[in-house]
DNA sequence: GATCACTTAAAACAAACGTTTGAATGCATT
DNA sequence: AATGCATTCAAACGTTTGTTTTAAGTGATC
């Protein structure tokens, strides 16, 4: 049994996680699947049962092993710090890097599922929500424990608020990574990974601990330009 | 001319905004527009010549008059600096405040359009992006302009991408505000405007004048963990 | 009261959709 | 050579989609 004939599944797999991320997923017609893999329209159903099925087919081949590559480097983070907090950086790093390496590694989808990611998690699917909740709560509940341990001055609540942030600002950079050449003519390179980690890491770990403001009415009015650390 | 008769335009507008917000635009049917508004089928056509038109009319009524008080609050708060640099939580908060009052204020379709402003930059709608990058572009200048004399020792490239991440975490929050409430456990209060642009403020005001790091090869491995500032 | 522009109404249009069917194909095992 | 099984294929199914058409209604102006 199951030999091999991973062709057809595979081809389906590539070219609906390209389709998908380009175009979103009701946007994107079986037919348009098919022709471009160069199957059959009804292998579709016949490998995968329904047009929801192969979605979170291909939603669930990457998501997997992106979020036990994070939990296993948290760990080793964690092995490594020995009992002390964990910095922000590294845990940080191991969110963010198995995202990009593995979205960006083999076949050209990659950078489809970047957006495909973004997509679900900005606008989710009604019939997907389940399995990603399944798939992303235990991360959340680790992440959460070990930002905790590192960042002791932060309430929960206001943890929660900026891991939220965190993510929206992932997610964005990962989806529009490309277009953010022709935004800044030419000045951001779109396939920089490493760059676009390193600022990433940068940019978060300084909103994650950054001090708690003491907001007393400052933002009540709209003129909003008194007191508030300026940069030296 | 254009006596009164807007009750049908009007409750075609409400009714899109929200349903176009609540599940995207190819997923909402113009004949759910229409049964949920009250009005026929074919007025949409009549009143807005398409649904892709109707969806513009949705998104540029909103956007507008937002970007339009960004612009007047920027001004506003350079002229207070009065040739000072204007400080980034000024800054921020002539972008961020008048999305969230503008889209929680009126009518109960602003929540709504929270998300659907999000998902239009998410993931734009292929006949939507010209008008969007029309409606955008001047603000994307203006704001650059500014924060770099506010931030004079990030160098440009490095700005845009941070840039970017705060707009990513800005719509991320404001999309899943509701949501917060559930993943936090209820320690989020999803209808907490103020609190929320507090903390997007304090979150994006670190980040956009984080220090730049020295990364000498400590991202070049899943290591990872070693050197970088720890907070205190 | 007739004329006009504007608006709404019901019905029908062709096109595209996801899915199902039943026959044809390939290939290992009997 | 014949059987059994998994896969592929072309064709058709019933819906739903955005849009168009044609007729009916509405209210101000002459």
């Amino acid at each position: 049994m199951s030999t091999e004939s991973p062709a057809t599944r595979d081809r389906i797999l590539d070219t609906a996680e390209r389709l998908f991320g380009q175009q979103g997923f009701s946007c994107t017609s079986l037919r348009q699947i098919t022709d471009e893999a160069g199957v059959n329209l009804a292998s579709v159903n016949y490998h995968f049962g329904s047009k929801e099925e192969l979605y979170k087919g291909v939603l669930i081949r990457r998501l997997r092993p992106i979020n036990e590559e994070r939990i296993k480097l948290l760990t080793q983070a964690e092995q490594l710090a020995d009992e002390q907090p964990v910095p922000i950086r590294s845990i940080l790093e191991t969110f963010i890097r198995p995202l990009l390496r593995h979205a960006t590694a083999g076949s050209a989808g990659g950078i489809a599922f970047l957006r495909l990611i973004s997509r679900d998690l900005t606008d989710p699917q009604p019939f997907m929500t389940a399995e990603m909740v399944r798939e992303i709560d235990p991360l959340i509940e680790r992440y959460t424990k070990v930002l905790t341990k590192t960042l002791p001055g932060i309430p929960l609540a206001e943890l929660f608020w900026r891991m939220q942030f965190t993510v929206g600002g992932i997610l964005y950079a990962a989806a529009h990574q490309r277009d953010f050449e022709r935004i800044s003519c030419g000045l951001c390179r779109g396939d920089d990974l490493e760059g676009c980690l390193r600022r990433l890491i940068d940019f978060c770990t300084a909103g994650l601990e950054a001090p708690l403001s003491d907001f007393a009415g400052r933002l009540a009015t709209q003129s909003g330009s008194d007191a508030g650390p300026v940069h030296p």
